[in-house]
RNA sequence: CGGGGUGUAGCGCAGCUUGGUAGCGCAUCUGGUUUGGGACCAGAGGGUCGCGGGUUCAAAUCCUGCCACCCCGACCA
């Protein structure tokens, strides 16, 4: 037995010489998912839909509070309306999946299945909106969306994923950027507040940004093999959409105009980001307010004799706080068996009560983070809970932050760029002309790209670290999932 | 699309060189003993050996065609 135990040290270890074998490791112990028999698509079980509805759950209710509704709409899109924005077809046209057949009669016209709903729901817009009286639209649909990557990966990329992607309309061009920032806030709350992941918020340069878009902004998080993800994206769309779908309205000084147009998405990606920001080499750990058990008690009873009713009376005081609580009193499995289980899934705080504890009136309380643990009163367990989650939370969003900080490096010149991206993978801060071709050697010459160009740039030189030319911005470099 | 590899029980694999009863570990089920860091004993169930053809008295094993998946090199939330 104790080389079963110590192959499965092994395989959990594996993180330091391979990251992406661990990401997958994980992934499958905790049970999140299962591979469809399609390749490229995923199946959610529990674990992993509930990572998912606890993200909903945060965003729906930060959309409800900014004016929004949710709206549905359908998920073929005939292939005449696809076409009606050049860029955005040409960005979206390789990597559609199409409906040929309608039972065994061949279609007039092919219908793709969405890659996003701009389109589709552009083409409704332009049927409803009437007068300036009804804008602002403000509305957001969740949805999952298709696109044919050739290569894949759980909850990075797939070929089929979960999303919510708003779509709004605006009288101003001010107010449209308005609501585009507003809306990649929420996300980087989401990221941070609510996931415990420090972002960097920028804008992308004209290569980065989206098909068919005047302006993309992104929220960028790190994670600890030095690559970013993207994690949230929120599009000024200008009138692109609008004048080509011909969505117009009667302004109040009697003209036709096209309205100013956004939309913003963000996908259950966010649960590789959560894996890969804090994972460790015993598996997931989840941020408190994203786990959807944030408490798991485990009784050790080998006389049973008070203990089950004592945990049972700790999982009422707990629920009675609003924290999420599993009592896991099954006797299949021993107590080691469960501790582990529990810290692979990433449960972010163990309570442990047997008889000696019950002896001094306390529990065991263990971190899932720092791996912690102590002695805690049970007069007062529901409060000490309660303080020790927000604690958690805090405490896994300042040490990736500082981890981040640790892989983030100034680099003067692509040399010096080349060498971290090989050595010491990170985000580079470099200062940059601005200049596509220079954009495009940063690609050729190191497999990164630019991510960002934060809001909150850095004078870090004068020159582009590229082409020596006058700097315009400051950029922040990494490669990418 | 080019190079390499793998298909055998739910999962992970051995067996193939040199053809001859289908095997191991984990998981599952039953009974019992256990329970403070992945418990133990005893028993049981579970297989078109990726698919098709060929050679042979006999094929998981040899030959052949096909299929699927994985890894490495050009696009992407």
């Amino acid at each position: 037995m104790a080389k079963e135990k110590k192959e499965f040290v092994k395989e959990i270890t594996r993180m330091e010489d391979d990251f992406a074998q661990w990401y997958t490791d994980v992934i499958r112990k905790t049970d999140m998912i299962d591979y469809s028999p399609v390749k490229g698509f995923l199946v959610l079980k529990p674990y992993g839909y509930a990572l998912w509805e606890n993200i909903q759950g945060f965003l729906d209710r930060r959309f409800k509070e900014t004016g929004h509704e949710n709206v549905y709409f359908p998920l073929l899109i005939p292939e005449s309306l696809l076409n009606k924005e050049k860029e955005h077809v040409e960005g979206f046209a390789p990597e559609v999946a199409w409906v040929t057949h309608g039972g065994s009669e061949e279609l007039q016209e092919r219908l793709c299945i969405r890659p996003t709903s701009e389109t589709i729901i552009c083409s409704m817009y332009a049927k409803w909106l009437k007068s300036y009286r009804e804008l602002p639209y403000l509305y957001n649909q969740w949805a999952s969306v298709v696109r044919w990557e050739k290569e894949t990966r759980p909850f990075l990329r797939h070929r089929e994923f979960l999303w919510q992607e708003g779509h709004t309309l605006h009288e101003t061009y001010e107010e449209a950027q308005e609501e585009t920032l507003r809306m990649l806030g929420i996300y980087r709350e989401l990221a941070e507040d609510f996931l415990a992941i420090p972002v960097v918020s920028g804008i992308k340069s004209d290569k980065e940004k989206f098909a068919g878009a005047e302006s993309t902004y992104t929220i960028e998080a790190l994670m600890h093999d030095g690559k970013a993800l993207q994690s949230g994206t929120s599009h000024n769309l200008a009138k692109h959409f609008t004048e080509a779908f011909e969505i117009t309205y009667l302004d109040r000084d009697g003209l036709l105009k096209n309205p100013y147009h956004t939309s913003w998405g963000s996908s259950t990606r966010l649960i590789g980001a959560v894996i890969m920001a804090h994972g460790d080499n015993r598996g997931l750990i989840l941020p408190p307010r994203l786990a959807p058990v944030q408490v798991v008690i485990i009784p050790i009873m080998p006389h049973k004799e008070g203990v089950l009713e004592k945990a049972r009376a700790v999982e009422g005081l707990l629920k009675d706080r609003g924290i999420r609580v599993k009592l896991d009193d099954s006797e299949n499995n021993s107590p080691g068996w469960k501790f582990n289980e529990y810290e692979m899934k990433g449960v972010p705080v163990r309570l442990e009560i047997g008889p000696r504890d019950l002896a001094d009136n306390v529990a065991m309380v263990a971190r899932r983070d720092n791996l912690q643990k102590s002695a805690c009163s049970l007069d007062t367990i529901d409060e000490t809970i309660a303080r020790l989650l927000d604690t958690i939370h805090q405490d896994m969003f300042d040490k990736a932050l500082k981890e981040r900080e640790e892989k983030t490096f100034t680099v003067k010149n692509l040399e010096e760029l080349k060498d971290q991206m090989e050595n010491r993978p990170g985000f580079a801060k470099m200062m940059w002309c601005g200049s596509g071709a220079c954009e495009d050697r940063i690609k050729m010459e190191t497999a990164a790209t630019i991510r960002c160009i934060p809001f909150e740039e850095e004078k870090v030189g004068d020159c582009c670290a590229v082409c020596g030319g006058e700097a315009k911005h400051m950029v922040y470099v990494a490669k990418a999932y």
